[in-house]
DNA sequence: CGCCTTACTGTTCGGTCGTTCAGTAACATG
DNA sequence: CATGTTACTGAACGACCGAACAGTAAGGCG
């Protein structure tokens, strides 16, 4: 004759409390990690239980895989977008407008960059599943734009991987301003995008852009 | 009447004991994070028992101190050995060996960058620990010098926040080879550290340097 | 109203974690 | 050779983890 506590408070759609989960889950693998989250943290941030999780996705990997496709589809909408008012083609513009997209996504996601920083540190499943499914393309994008400039004497010599992960990091890191920005500056207000675009530009091609 | 196995194979000095854990420790933690690596794993890669660690060290945390305080000191080395031979005290070659020093460090110990970025994310006690007695000191010195460059004239206008984390991620990454890179960029030969200087000189200077 | 699908809970399981501790062998000292 | 210190082991603990599962209430439909 127990209590019965084990009345649902809130019933949800599917499709909604799978957002809600995945939201919560985005914000906790950001500050932690996979490894460093546990699905009961993420059940008790939404006040349900953790078994709550298991019935929407088939494991916690699932969730985080679920979570990482919503975010890099988000960012294919961005990428298309931007291309789209692309008018001349020549590789100095183009690539110009990916370090836009990118800059542009890292503020819109900021913790896309915080959870690859984390991810990227050890080859997991995950990291493979990752790179196959999105990484790889952009890479390549950007690598052989990088390459054209470079042809056409608008960027500076130099390994194009290197000026790759060096957008990337800038980009990403102003946005995501880590707890370790904030203790070291933490009168640092939120970044200027076009600032960081100088910056980037600064580094890749010769001649500043005429704004 | 059990055989009697539980006989140490090898019997070390408390001091070289307490090396090899660091330099084991200091293999995982860079690979996996504080969290992510447990202290049987450390012993395992030693090949002995796991409460030897607790013998050698209060607690887990303690082994982390101690390793991230030998890197420390280190650096500290590099640093007095690169700037004792710095003649002319303008910013602009401060802040020229300033960068050489980081890149060096970068390279000396590669597992200082991959720690760091999977230390920064969240702010732990052990993290606020790091930032009060080591990286607050290069924070302020690097910013200052930015400061007194674009003073001069000599750098380009911006938040010296945003340049100095471009100059520690830029030397840091390409040193600490990730996974993510590896996966991405197989072929990317080791860096060479000229390279890189030249990169981020570009991004700070309105003049190259002369080389 | 009765029924069936859907959303959700509480409990339990095997496994791993950091930490504690009593016991033991190696070694230095006398 | 006896004794004390030092280096080290193995077993145990409570806590937490992902996962499995039986049970239960809500909501839509006839």
């Amino acid at each position: 004759m127990a209590a019965q506590q084990n009345t649902p408070r809130t019933r949800r759609s599917a499709k909604d409390r799978r957002d809600e989960i995945m939201a919560a889950a985005k914000t906790r693998f950001a500050i932690a990690g996979f490894d460093g989250t546990s699905t009961r943290q993420i059940a008790d941030d939404l006040g349900v239980a953790q078994s709550l999780l298991l019935y929407h996705f088939k494991n916690k990997e699932e969730i985080w895989k679920a979570v990482m496709t919503q975010i890099f589809e988000r960012s294919l909408a961005i990428e298309q977008e931007e291309f789209n008012q692309a008018e001349m083609k020549e590789p100095r513009e183009l690539l110009r407008i990916a370090i836009r997209t990118i800059i542009r996504l890292s503020q819109d996601e900021p913790d896309l960059h915080r959870i690859m920083t984390i991810e990227g540190r050890s080859r997991t499943t995950r990291l493979v599943w990752l790179a196959e499914k999105y990484l790889r393309r952009w890479h390549i994008l950007l690598t052989r734009l990088i390459m054209e400039c470079q042809h056409n004497g608008d960027v500076r010599q130099g390994d194009p991987a290197l000026f790759y992960y060096n957008i990337i990091s800038a980009a990403g890191s102003s946005f995501s301003l880590t707890p370790e920005m904030a203790l070291l500056s933490p009168s640092s207000v939120p970044v200027d995008p076009a600032a960081i675009e100088k910056m980037i530009c600064a580094t890749l091609f010769y001649d500043q852009p005429k704004k």
